[in-house]
RNA sequence: GCGCCCGUAGCCCAAUUGGUAGAGGCACCAGGUUUAGGUCCUGGCCAGUGCGAGUUCGAGUCUCGCCGGGCGUACCA
């Protein structure tokens, strides 16, 4: 050949380099591109119809790491999708800014928590806009920006007007380490869910969120969500609605009086074999009827209750104790009095503290009373043969009978019916419903939080800081002063405490506790519809347009935290008017984690995987496309059996399709090679149901398909001047689009196309290339495979079991044998049964 | 202990309402290209779906039991 005596300077000399894009090249080229061009801000006034897609807005720590680099990927898969298909999209960013990293950062270095906090925003966001992800910055918002919790701030007097913010007394989570109360959520097995110390108990007044109040329609909703089962799961757990009776109980105390206690039982059916009564050694009320005599011995009990942790409150073999209280309840249903106990295995802020104890059918009950020798009545009939010690199962009623009313040999159902009817009818107990949810403790001791706009005056009490006068601004405390001294820094800034009673004028303080950060986050969705808006927290027409959240993708970790205050949030706002929707998030998507060989990245391990490392190895594309590559989003991904060179060889190979694309652009592809036009169009059409069903590493691996057929059709098919070809590449482009935007921008440009390939839109699928001229029919025999066929796809029944029946192998495999019947499943299958 | 989810090639993973077990990738092997390595192109190897039963003409898919792994929960009366 001549080339190969003389060379030709441009095609070959070089051939080698030509067949490969500089990664790095390519990301420095198009960021300023696209920083100019900004396609994916939402216009409010846009004609298209809208969608919403968030992603949980991170906590500035460090810079992003592989966790972030995954939630975003496959996040912006949809979001980018939603963008080609026609949507104008809200995709925005911002930062749950505050919080205690900061402070203690700030605490050892001697600074401002705001300085770490801004600076390590400010890295991520650079490596976001590296990492190509289709945010809307103009959105950015902070919480920590006086800008935000301004707003955060206001939430908070409106929820204080409706009476759904209020302060109360009570034993609460402490944290010894952070120095400050924790809500019941963030207490996880005894221990402090962000440091790990080991949580205890303190008496403090503190704010709550009146949520039980929400507990009935918090459930409720979740039936219209497209949520994980394991996530509605969680939180229909943690709501724990279970239903029963109040009982009430005459107790004789030590002074001749007697006093009624109610107590809430699931089982009222078993009233009948109520042996004694069990209330919360910390409870009030055991203090309230403890006798003069048992006094000593119960306060010795409580002291030793107070003692124990929580950690070993929860220990399961844990031999039950307990003190008599030297009082008598009379059971109500048959007169019977019955001794009432104290102890630890009943919690004092679960129902009304007190528990009318079973033996018979409760475990806890059995236990206890064997402990302490207590009598036991069986009031369900166990089976033949029941060893075992508390029967909870199913089974007639028996011993259940007084002169009015009898349970006997009624199932347990209907046994609760009557006795509850009969309790009503008495007027010694009613139907009950009971919730596990407790209110959100939301005050914390600590600096670098929202605070609370409420001054305490020694004349009005509580008293809301005016709305003209929001934001109450954090003070500018730094290093030692915010050194955690059990009660909030802010109480020692003098001059930030001290302030005028906005009613009376006279010397007040103000309230030096800061909120929980998840009220921050109960709300930063709906502040992105309008984010620079200083006249409210939120235009509400702006929400109408956006909201709801259509997709929110984020960590199962907050599938009880954020995720319960949020739906909070909204529906308090809806009873306010302010917001048409109960419901903040249609659908949620919990990706899973990046872990590295079998094992959670941790520096103890030294296991793991840089972010930045794998990026500068193998290029922001190849790194995005291995995580989406690797497995069902919701599925963890072992860094170990993935290949980013794999994945950055795939992006050469698709990429090196644009330049072998000879056709002009805009050439019509009518008339180019139909095989090559079908895998294009199945693979568009296909792609689109796998995106929406968030199948996309199938997605991935169908756009790899097409690739490869175009690559066989350039190369030993119709060749690279067939416009097909350049239908498939552009398809391709287009593709990688949402998961490879480098790449596919880069290839757009090869062939003609000005940027951005992000917005170019989504090809129409020709209906008419989906349809194949033939399929394969197999037959089997006995369900054994005996011979494929070759049919129309619209072939009849008939037909095709005629051909079967003609077919040589087929007849081979019949020989002999009687055929009994055969089933015809036209196109695909015909399944001979012999008999 | 209780509840939920998952077990498909050496590895990661696909597989409409039950209907040909294999789409894609990694690793490996061979051939071609290349001065060589890598790249690139072509081809190939590899499981009968954790185990056992059942339903069915037909089961990776449905049912039951076991084994293995994961997640949640744990005195909430």
């Amino acid at each position: 050949m001549s080339e190969m005596t003389e060379p030709h300077p441009e095609s070959h000399r070089d051939d080698r380099e030509q067949q490969s894009y500089d990664v790095h090249a390519t990301e420095a080229k198009w960021q300023p591109v696209w920083e100019e061009l900004d396609p994916f801000r939402a216009d409010d006034d846009s004609p298209r119809e809208k969608r919403y897609a968030l992603t949980m807005f991170p906590y500035p720590s460090g810079d992003l790491h592989m966790g972030h680099a995954e939630v975003t990927a496959l996040h912006d898969v949809i979001a980018r999708y939603w963008w080609q298909r026609g949507y104008e999209v809200l995709n925005p960013i911002g930062w749950d800014s505050f919080g205690l990293p900061a402070e203690n950062a700030a605490i050892q270095r001697n600074e401002h928590p705001a300085t770490y906090t801004y600076a390590n925003i400010e890295t991520q966001a650079a490596s976001f806009k590296k990492y190509a992800v289709s945010f809307d910055w103009s959105r950015r918002l902070h919480t920590s920006d006086p800008e935000y919790y301004r707003w955060t701030q206001w939430l908070f007097l409106k929820l204080r007007e409706r009476g759904l913010a209020y302060r109360k007394s009570s034993p609460v989570n402490w944290c010894p380490n952070d120095q400050t109360v924790l809500a019941n959520e963030q207490v996880v097995d005894g221990f402090c869910e962000r440091c790990g110390a080991e949580v205890t108990k303190r008496e403090l007044t503190q704010w709550y969120f009146k949520v039980t109040d929400y507990a009935q329609r918090l459930l409720d909703d979740m039936e219209g969500l497209d949520w994980p089962e394991r996530v509605l799961t969680l939180q229909r757990n943690w709501i724990g609605r279970s239903e029963g009776a109040h009982v009430d109980f005459d107790v004789a105390t030590d002074g001749g009086g007697s006093r009624s206690v109610s107590v809430y039982t699931t089982r009222p059916d078993t009233l009948f074999g109520a042996t004694f009564m069990v209330v919360a050694a910390d409870a009030k009320l055991a203090e309230e009827i403890v006798s003069d005599e048992q006094r000593p011995t119960y306060e010795d009990y409580l002291a030793e209750t107070r003692k124990a942790s929580d950690i070993d409150r929860m220990a399961t073999d844990r031999p039950k104790t307990g003190v008599f209280l030297g009082a008598y309840a009379v059971n109500p249903v048959n007169g019977e009095s019955v001794p009432v106990w104290a102890s630890d295995y009943v919690l004092a802020d679960y129902g009304t503290g007190a528990i009318m104890a079973v033996p018979g059918q409760d475990q806890r009950d059995w236990d206890f009373a064997e402990e302490y020798d207590l009598p036991v009545i069986r009031t369900v009939q166990p089976p033949e043969g029941w060893e075992g010690e508390a029967y909870t199962g199913a089974g007639p009623a028996i011993n259940s009978a007084n002169e009015s009313v009898s349970l006997d040999g009624l199932e347990i159902d209907d046994a609760k019916r009557a006795i509850i009817d009969y309790l009503e009818q008495q007027g010694t107990g009613r139907g009950a419903v009971n919730f596990r949810l407790r209110d959100w403790l939301l005050s914390r001791q600590r600096f670098w939080g929202c605070p609370i706009p409420v001054i305490h005056c020694p004349v009005d009490g509580e008293v809301d800081v005016p709305e003209d006068q929001l934001p109450v601004v954090l003070p500018e405390l730094k290093g030692a002063d915010l050194k955690p001294k059990g009660v909030s820094p802010l109480a020692a800034a003098e001059d930030w405490v001290n302030v005028e009673c906005p009613k009376c004028g006279g010397p007040a303080k103000r309230d030096s506790d800061t909120m929980d950060t998840f009220v921050d986050s109960s709300w930063y969705f709906l502040r992105y519809c309008s984010p620079h808006d200083d006249t409210q927290a939120f235009d509400e027409d702006k929400v109408r347009l956006w909201m709801p959240v259509e997709q929110y993708v984020g960590g199962v970790e907050h599938a009880v935290l954020h995720l319960m205050y949020s739906r909070f949030f909204t529906k308090v706002l809806f009873d306010m008017g302010m917001v048409d929707f109960t419901e903040p998030f249609t659908a949620l998507l919990n990706q899973g984690v990046v872990i590295n060989q079998g094992k959670k990245m941790s520096k103890s391990l030294g296991n793991g995987v840089s972010l930045g490392e794998q990026l500068a190895d193998f290029g922001v594309d190849a790194v995005r496309l291995t995580l989406v590559f690797a497995g069902p989003p919701e599925d963890n991904i072992d860094w170990a059996d993935m290949s980013p060179a794999g994945s950055l060889r795939f992006l050469q190979r698709a990429w090196r399709l644009s330049g072998d694309v000879a056709s002009a652009p805009g050439t019509s592809p009518e008339g180019g090679d139909v095989a090559l036009r079908k895998v294009t169009h199945h693979t568009l059409h296909d792609a689109a149901e796998l995106v929406e069903s968030h199948r996309f590493n199938v997605m991935v691996a169908r756009t790899m398909e097409l690739v490869n057929a175009t690559r066989k059709a350039i190369d030993s098919g119709c060749g690279p001047e067939d416009p097909a070809v350049r239908e498939a590449a552009e398809a391709v482009a287009i593709l990688l689009s949402l998961v490879a935007p480098y790449t596919a921008e880069e290839m757009w440009e090869r062939m003609g196309h000005q940027p951005t390939v992000a917005r170019a839109g989504w090809p129409t699928v020709d209906e008419a290339l989906l349809v194949e001229d033939s399929v394969t029919a197999v037959v089997q025999v006995q369900g054994k495979l005996r011979a494929r066929l070759e049919v129309s796809p619209d072939i009849s029944d008939a037909d095709l079991e005629a051909a079967a029946l003609a077919d040589e192998s087929v007849q081979r495999a019949l020989e002999g044998r009687q055929v009994r019947k055969v089933i015809v499943r036209a196109p695909k299958l015909v399944n001979v049964v012999v008999g």
